[in-house]
DNA sequence: GATGTCACG
DNA sequence: GACGTACGTGACATCA
């Protein structure tokens, strides 16, 4: 194995200056020059490329000028004099540079005083003393002194031109000067440099200054023969400028016993993140790359197309199989490891030490769980196992009289971290990081690059888990999972019930030993479970769908949508009176007071003591009172059925509607902000919590007065864009069923044409039955469920659903092979690659079997549904901004709507932008044979624009 | 905390 | 021969 070590030395600031003047002056999208960025960004590229090859390199850094003064400049003031300032927009793309190199994970070297030239110099020697090779990325011709063939114990060193993409070693260096390297200072001495302000002699060039170190050897030895040297202009200017030239020969000489600010070893290339990249060439609008980039991809992680990191690779293959064993290369979780950081220097240290790092975990400690409300009480960070800090920010009671503990000013703090928590060159790992985005937006800290350990679990183990809270994907499930460790308990901390205390009453030692544990776990799960990502097959699902859709939906939470409360409180007054009446008389029907909520209650009064017809039901022994049940006793003449039905139905649009969202309206913004969660449904869908938004009430008038109640701000309207069938088109393009992929080219009504195929002729019966076959379709369909739903004897439904396999050939194959692939693999796929699992697919129980049967029939095309509206989504706001409709906001995702506020004069011009990206949403990824029908309605309420 | 019910796509 | 009957959610009231 040939472990021969080759460094790679950058010569930054040159290439800068010639990437500038050689690209064309391009943008990025926020309109920051990137020309020269670019142009850097390509050449790190090409390397990278190299890596593998046998002149590629193991080590790389990237060495930059750090101010203009030198010590060249206190022998000579006028050094580099002459160099005009660098233009204008060259100069915001210094930083842009430092930005890109570390996307890249690689160092970047720069030191007050000296020149990238001495770094390079001492970095090469020192490298190629130790055996390394080493390889100087520049055309500087004062790097070309350095050139060294090696020997037996020291490296060779030679230089590569990106740009003309020649390597140049020392036949090269002696073409150009016609001396070995160690002369070349000498002839450069000699003939001065225009661009450094180096005087060298006047008057002598490259071809003279060339043939006197020729003819005598080296500098002195042809300063001094000019004494002997017969009468000319040269002589005369040999002995004139003598100084010159001495001077000058100082000035080009390479201090090369430096000291060197990072360890050689530190450039190893290795076990880097490549995260932090795609992010960068994403801000940057550097597409073509981000293609690249993503075309490298495919299944394989972009990873291992930027780093030779197969060690770690090999060690993730390993730990996917067992999956709930703990990492064997991590050490114990230690909570005494962990640092309070309670002063500025600590936190500068720790800042220092996330930006070495590259990746950290970060976590927020808040007064409460609402993201919208809660104060920022604290920040914990994590760099690796044990190596976690918890900065308290603002602990201590709200009693006056109770003393603090020391901590740092929070604006103070905020102030420090904010470039950190913005770097493009840090990938910010959280568990559930969405919330800690929206707290941290309400402090102006912008969070980015992102990664989310539960949003990861979700994209590889949906379904596996135990249906609950975090579905599977909590912090707490994940680390005993995967990391066999069991953290502290927020209820360990702060207790629970009426002995609850807010965590920025917790002690510091107990806090710190919580929060920076929870870093630290968000840590190791990111190690342990991001390289699944791509081993598994999630990379697309989780960096394409929904990673991005993370900052996305944050800001639809922060953005929130107002509730006119005037409005929700008259309707509320209005229920309770009508309730009223209705308890009356439905307490006179029954003979007896008694709680109509109670559905015990109300069983036993309408079939034991009213004595009307209907079975028990269920392992409770109690009788079913629900709306299908109520519904036949009416229909059988119980006028109290009918009663409590509109009783019910009062009851629950005040309790959870009128009353519910009053109550849910933020003091500070007035509005109402849910909170979304993406992993609460298995098949990707998003769900909506605290309040849920997305089952406010749309099918019967009365409900819809709540929805009256969700208005725009004055001056602006509602904009609600839904996809027409969306479920449907996907059925027949996913089956590929030619009746029904034809009936949407051609934009007819689905369930007419369903009702045509099925029956011959089209009226409202037929309609109706035909729209209930179409969805039981979609959701798995069973001959007792369509009979029951439809009201007839189960071989009827059964004959129904023969015929509509027979006039839809596709659906059932799509069914059988759907089936058969979940058994066999035990997921289910959507076309964008996101699976879900069912691990009861091949239960011995039949009724629990065949529940995953039909939830794995659903969940290919609920998913890609989900799936396409979630990739409009993370479109739709830089399409938006590049229209110009930066006033337009996104607030509401109800599986198939999206529901923007935006002023009433840009609803013309937004329109066509979001109907665009809506219908074009499966793109390029996927091309559907089915067109995506989007309708578009506006209004002062979200009512109106339905 | 479980159960039943019902609001949505 | 019994099972229990359409997919995916979340909130509320009641009751143990």
């Amino acid at each position: 194995m040939a472990d021969k070590q080759h460094l790679y030395l950058v010569d930054g600031s040159a290439y800068i200056f010639r990437a500038y003047h050689r690209l064309p002056p391009l943008t990025d999208p926020e309109g920051t020059p990137v020309g020269a960025v670019y142009g850097y960004t390509t050449m790190l590229w090409k390397l990278a490329e190299d890596l593998d090859k046998a002149e590629g390199p193991t080590h790389l850094a990237v060495i930059l000028d750090k101010s203009s003064h030198s010590f060249r400049n206190d022998i000579y003031p006028e050094y580099k004099a002459n160099r005009p300032p660098p233009p204008e927009d060259l100069v915001p793309q210094f930083p842009l540079i430092r930005d890109a190199t570390r996307a890249f994970s690689l160092e970047c070297i720069e030191e007050e005083g000296l020149e990238a030239d001495d770094l390079i110099a001492s970095y090469a020697r020192a490298a190629a003393a130790k055996g390394w090779d080493v390889t100087i990325v520049s055309s500087d011709k004062d790097l070309m002194q350095l050139i060294d063939s090696g020997s037996d114990s020291s490296g060779r060193i030679d230089m590569l031109d990106t740009m003309k993409n020649q390597r140049i070693s020392i036949p090269e260096v002696e073409e150009k000067f016609g001396v070995a390297p160690d002369l070349v200072g000498d002839v450069l001495a000699l003939m001065g440099d225009s661009v450094d302000n180096i005087p060298g002699i006047f008057g002598v060039g490259p071809k003279t200054a060339t043939k006197l170190i020729q003819e005598h050897g080296n500098l002195t030895a042809a300063l001094d023969a000019a004494a002997d040297m017969k009468k000319s202009k040269l002589k005369e200017r040999l002995l004139e400028h003598r100084e010159d030239a001495e001077m000058s020969r100082i000035l080009v000489t390479l201090k090369e016993d430096c000291d060197l600010p990072v360890p050689l070893e530190d450039f190893a290339l290795d076990g880097v993140p490549s995260e932090p990249l795609a992010d960068f060439l994403h801000k940057h609008g550097f597409t073509s790359l981000l293609r690249r980039l993503d075309a490298g991809t495919g299944s394989p992680d972009r990873a291992n197309d930027l780093n030779p990191a197969k060690a770690e690779t090999a060690g993730a293959a390993a730990s996917a199989k067992g999956n709930s064993q703990p990492l064997p290369d991590m050490p114990a979780v230690d909570r005494t490891s962990y640092e309070c950081v309670q002063t500025r220097d600590a936190l500068d240290r720790w800042i220092e030490k996330c930006l070495a790092a590259r990746v950290i975990a970060v976590d927020t400690e808040t007064s409460a769980l609402d993201a919208m409300q809660a104060d920022l009480v604290g920040i914990s960070l994590a760099t690796g196992p044990n190596e976690a800090c918890y900065i308290p920010l603002q602990h201590g009671g709200s009693d006056m009289f109770d003393e603090k503990p020391e901590q740092i000013a929070l604006d103070e703090a905020l102030a420090a971290l904010r470039p950190l928590l913005a770097s493009d060159a840090v990938l910010k790992i959280g568990q559930n990081i969405k919330y800690d985005l929206n707290v941290l937006a309400r402090y102006d800290v912008e969070v980015a690059p992102i990664d989310d350990t539960m949003i990861i679990s979700f994209a590889l183990d949906a379904g596996r888990g135990e249906s609950g809270i975090g579905g599977g994907h909590g912090m707490d499930e994940l680390s005993s999972r995967h990391l066999g460790h069991q953290p502290l308990s927020f209820k360990e901390v702060c207790g629970t019930g009426k002995k609850q205390i807010p965590f920025g009453e917790v002690p510091l030692d107990r806090a710190t030993e919580y929060a920076a544990e929870d870093a630290d776990v968000t840590w190791r799960l990111h190690k342990h479970l991001k390289p699944r990502l791509s081993i598994e097959g999630g990379t697309t699902i989780y960096e394409r769908v929904d990673r991005p859709l993370v900052p996305v939906v944050a800001m639809m939470e922060r953005n929130g949508i107002k509730v006119d409360r005037t409005q929700l409180a008259r309707l509320s007054e209005e229920f309770a009176t009508e309730m009223g009446k209705l308890e009356k008389q439905i307490h006179e029907d029954a003979g007896q007071e008694f709680t109509i909520g109670s559905p015990k209650q109300l069983g036993d009064i309408l079939f034991d003591k009213l004595g009307y017809k209907g079975g028990r039901k269920g392992k409770s022994g109690q009788y079913s009172t629900d709306q299908a049940v109520l519904e036949k006793l009416a229909g059988e003449g119980a006028e109290i059925a009918n009663k409590v039905l509109e009783w019910r139905q009062l009851s629950k649009l005040k309790s959870t509607y009128t009353d519910a969202l009053q109550a849910a309206i933020n003091p500070k913004t007035g509005r109402v902000h849910t909170s979304y969660s993406l992993v609460g449904a298995q098949t990707g869908r998003l769900s909506s919590t605290d309040p849920n938004l997305q089952n406010i009430p749309i099918r019967t008038a009365i409900g819809r007065q709540i929805r009256e109640a969700f208005v725009a701000e004055p001056g602006n309207v509602l904009l609600a864009a839904d996809y027409s069938q969306i479920e449907l088109r996907l059925a027949a393009h996913m089956a590929d069923v030619p009746s029904l992929k034809e009936a949407f080219e051609q934009g007819e009504d689905i369930h007419n044409r369903t009702a045509r195929e099925m029956y011959g002729e089209v009226n409202r019966d037929t309609r109706a039955q035909a729209k209930t076959i179409n969805f039981a379709i979609l959701y798995g369909i069973s001959r007792w469920g369509l009979a029951g739903r439809l009201g007839v004897e189960a071989d009827e439904a059964q004959a129904m659903i023969d015929r509509y396999f027979e006039r839809f050939p596709g659906i059932q194959r799509y069914i059988a092979e759907t089936l058969e692939t979940v058994r066999e693999r035990g997921y289910s796929e959507t076309l964008f690659g996101r699976k879900t699992w069912f691990p009861r697919i091949n239960s011995k129980n039949q009724a629990e079997r065949q529940g995953s049967e039909r939830a794995a029939i659903n969940a290919p095309i609920q998913g890609t549904s989900a799936d396409i509206i979630k990739r409009a989504m993370a479109r739709m706001m830089p399409a938006l901004h590049d229209a110009g409709l930066d006033k337009v906001r996104m607030l509401l995702q109800v599986h198939d709507e999206l529901v923007f506020e935006l002023p009433e004069g840009d609803v013309d011009k937004a329109k066509p932008v979001i109907e665009k990206i809506m219908a074009e949403a499966a793109r390029p990824a996927v091309q559907l044979d089915v067109p995506l029908g989007i309708e578009i309605g506006t209004g002062t309420s979200w009512d109106e624009a339905h």
